[in-house]
RNA sequence: GGCCCCGUAGUCUAGUUGGCCUAGGACGCCGCCCUCUCAAGGCGGAGAUCACGGGUUCGAAUCCCGUCGGGGCUACCA
C-alpha cells in the first residue's frame, strides 16, 4: 500500500504554527514511506475565504519547502484541491444519504437550535441537538417549507452503537454514539459541513493515513459513520497529534503573539530552523539529537515516537536553532538572504555594490545573529554614515586628539587590510599605554556610531580608507 | 455540566516487557575561559522528592486505585 497523507489547511491567512506543524509531520510521514502527500484546502465556509488568505497559504507551504504532490496549482488526479471547487461532489452524496434515509432535512431554527443546546447543557446531557426533526411527517415538512423556512441536511446517528478505532498516537478511542447527536453534514445554502468535506475527499483520495491535530479526534467517530453509510469498507490510519500550547501552557491564539508562518518569515527566521524546530514538538528521535536536516528527518520520521502532551512553543529554543542555521549558510547564502531584510529597513542593498558589501559583512555578523532582522541596524555604518547614539557620544567625549592621531596612522597605510589596519590600532595603543577596551571603544564609537559592532578592524576594512577617515577626523 | 485526552526541571524531551535512573540530552538561566564591543565557541553550575495521595513489590517515573491540575470536544468553524 502506498501512503498517502494531506493537509487541509482553512485559508484564514498565513497558516498557524499548529497547521504547519501537522503539515509537516503528515508530508515527513508521506516521505519516509515513499509516499504522496496532498495539499487540499478547507475553503467550503465562503465567509472565511479570501483570494489573499488562499495565497498565504501557498506562499507559507512553498516556503516552508512542504511540497505537495497533489493541490492546488500543481494539480493531479483527484482534482479539484479547493473545497469550494467540489461542492458537487459533495451534493451528490448528501443526496444519497438523504436516498438512502441516512440523512434528514432539518428545519430548526438557529434560535430553536441554541435553545436546545442551552437546555441540554443544563441537563447535564453531552450535547444539544435532540433530533426532533428526524421523525417529522412529509405533511409537517411541507408546513415547514411553506412557511418559507431553510433546511439543512443532518446525519441520522445511530445512538445504540459505540465506535472504536486505533489511533497511531493515542491508542483504542471509544465512542459512545448514543452521545453523539445527529449532525449537519450540508448546511441549509447547500454548502458542505467540513464533516461531509473532509470524508468525501478523504475517500475519493485514497487517504492511507489521516494525521492531524488532536482537536479533530472527537470528530472522527462521526467521519468513520459517513464511511460506513457510503459502503466504503476501507479506513484510514488516524494519528492525532498533541496540541501546541504557549509556554504558560495556554492554547496558542493570537493572544500569545506570533501564531503564523508570516510573522516568523518577516522576522527572519530560516524555514531550516522553523522545519527542525516544529519536528521537535511532540516529535523527538532520541534522548540527544536536536538537530535534524530535512533529509534526515524524513529517514527518522515515525509515528511511534510521537508524544501525546502537549507542547509548548519556545521562541528561545526556535532562535537557538535559527542561530545555528545561520551559521551554516556560506557568505554568498547569508548576503542574498539578507537583501530583503537590508532594502525593507532603508538600506540601499538591492544592487550589485549593495550584495557586495553584504557578502563582505556576512561573516561578521552571522555568528552574532539569531534573526536576519537583526541584521539591518548592525550594518547599516556601511551604507551610510550613522550620528553616534546614546553611551557611544559619551565614549567620543574628549577624544578628538586620539581619533585624529589613529586617522594619521591609518592615513600612511599602504594596504588596507585588516592585519594592517590591527597593527596600527595596536601600536597606537601601546604607545599611549591604553587597555584595548580603552583604546578601541572610542574607534568603534566613531566609525560604527556604536559601542557594539561587528569586529573593528574588519569593520575598518570595509568601510574603506576615504569613509573611515572622515569618521574619524569629522564625527557626525 | 457531560464525554475524551494529558501530567518528568521555566521550556522541548529520553525513559514505558518495573532494577543499568544516585532520572540522560537540549533550550533558557548563572559562573569561568577566550576576547577590540557584542556574539559565537569551550568548560563548569544551579534547577525535577518523575502533579499529589494511597497501594502492589525485595525494588516503581515505569503496574493498580483515588485526588488535583491542564487541555480538547460538546457549531449550519475547521
Amino acid at each position: 500500500m502506498t501512503v498517502k497523507t494531506r493537509l487541509e489547511p482553512a485559508p484564514s491567512g498565513s497558516i498557524h504554527v499548529g497547521s504547519a506543524r501537522t503539515g509537516l509531520f503528515s508530508w515527513l510521514f508521506a516521505k519516509h514511506h515513499g509516499g504522496s502527500f496532498v495539499l487540499r484546502i478547507a475553503d467550503t465556509d465562503a465567509k472565511r475565504v479570501t483570494e489573499e488568505n488562499y495565497r498565504s497559504v501557498l506562499e507559507d507551504m512553498r516556503w516552508l519547502g512542504l511540497h505537495w504532490d497533489e493541490g492546488p496549482e500543481t494539480g493531479g488526479p483527484n482534482g479539484p484541491y479547493r473545497q469550494s471547487e467540489r461542492f458537487h461532489l459533495y451534493t451528490e452524496k448528501a443526496n444519497e444519504l438523504l436516498a438512502k434515509g441516512y440523512a434528514y432535512p432539518c428545519y430548526c431554527t438557529p434560535e430553536e437550535l441554541e435553545l436546545e443546546r442551552k437546555t441540554a447543557h443544563e441537563e447535564g446531557r453531552t450535547s444539544g441537538y435532540s433530533g426532533r426533526c428526524r421523525t417529522l411527517t412529509d405533511e409537517q415538512r411541507r408546513a415547514f417549507e411553506a412557511e418559507g423556512r431553510a433546511s439543512s441536511l443532518r446525519f441520522a446517528v445511530p445512538a445504540d452503537r459505540t465506535i472504536t478505532f486505533h489511533d497511531a498516537v493515542l491508542g483504542e478511542i471509544v465512542t459512545d454514539l448514543g452521545r453523539t447527536p445527529d449532525f449537519v453534514i450540508q448546511r441549509s445554502d447547500g454548502s458542505p459541513t467540513y464533516m461531509l468535506a473532509v470524508t468525501v475527499d478523504d475517500v475519493a483520495m485514497g487517504i492511507t493515513h489521516v494525521i492531524r491535530g488532536n482537536d479533530l479526534v472527537a470528530s472522527t467517530a462521526r467521519q468513520l459513520l459517513l464511511r460506513e453509510a457510503f459502503g466504503v469498507e476501507e479506513v484510514p490510519v488516524f494519528a492525532h497529534l498533541p496540541l501546541l500550547v504557549t509556554t504558560d501552557g495556554r492554547p496558542l491564539s493570537k493572544r500569545f503573539g506570533d501564531v503564523s508562518i508570516g510573522a516568523y518569515r518577516d522576522q527572519g527566521f530560516l524555514p531550516e530552523a522553523m522545519v527542525n524546530y516544529l519536528a521537535l514538538l511532540g516529535w523527538s528521535y532520541d534522548d540527544r539529537t536536536n538537530v535534524f536536516s530535512v533529509d534526515e528527518l524524513i529517514e527518522r520520521f515515525s509515528l511511534e515516537r510521537v508524544g501525546k502532551n502537549p507542547a509548548a512553543f519556545d521562541v528561545a529554543k526556535l532562535e537557538w536553532l535559527n542561530g545555528h542555521y545561520i551559521r551554516s549558510l556560506t557568505p554568498e547564502e547569508l548576503a542574498e538572504r539578507l537583501v530583503p531584510f537590508c532594502v525593507r529597513a532603508g538600506l540601499p542593498a538591492d544592487s550589485s555594490e549593495g550584495r557586495e558589501v553584504l557578502k563582505g559583512v556576512a561573516p561578521l555578523i552571522s555568528e552574532r545573529l539569531k534573526r536576519l532582522d537583526e541584521a539591518p541596524p548592525m550594518i547599516r555604518f556601511l551604507f551610510e554614515d550613522v550620528a553616534p547614539e546614546g553611551k557611544a557620544v559619551k565614549t567620543l567625549e574628549g577624544q578628538t586628539e586620539y581619533l585624529g592621531a589613529v586617522a594619521e596612522g591609518l592615513e600612511r597605510l599602504d594596504k588596507w587590510t585588516t592585519p594592517a589596519i590591527e597593527e596600527v590600532l595596536r601600536g597606537l595603543a601601546e604607545e599611549r599605554e591604553l587597555k584595548p577596551k580603552q583604546a578601541f571603544q572610542p574607534v568603534r564609537a566613531a566609525v560604527t556610531g556604536t559601542l557594539v559592532s561587528p569586529p573593528l578592524f574588519e569593520s575598518i576594512e570595509l568601510l574603506g580608507r576615504e569613509r573611515t577617515l572622515k569618521r574619524l577626523r569629522y564625527p557626525a
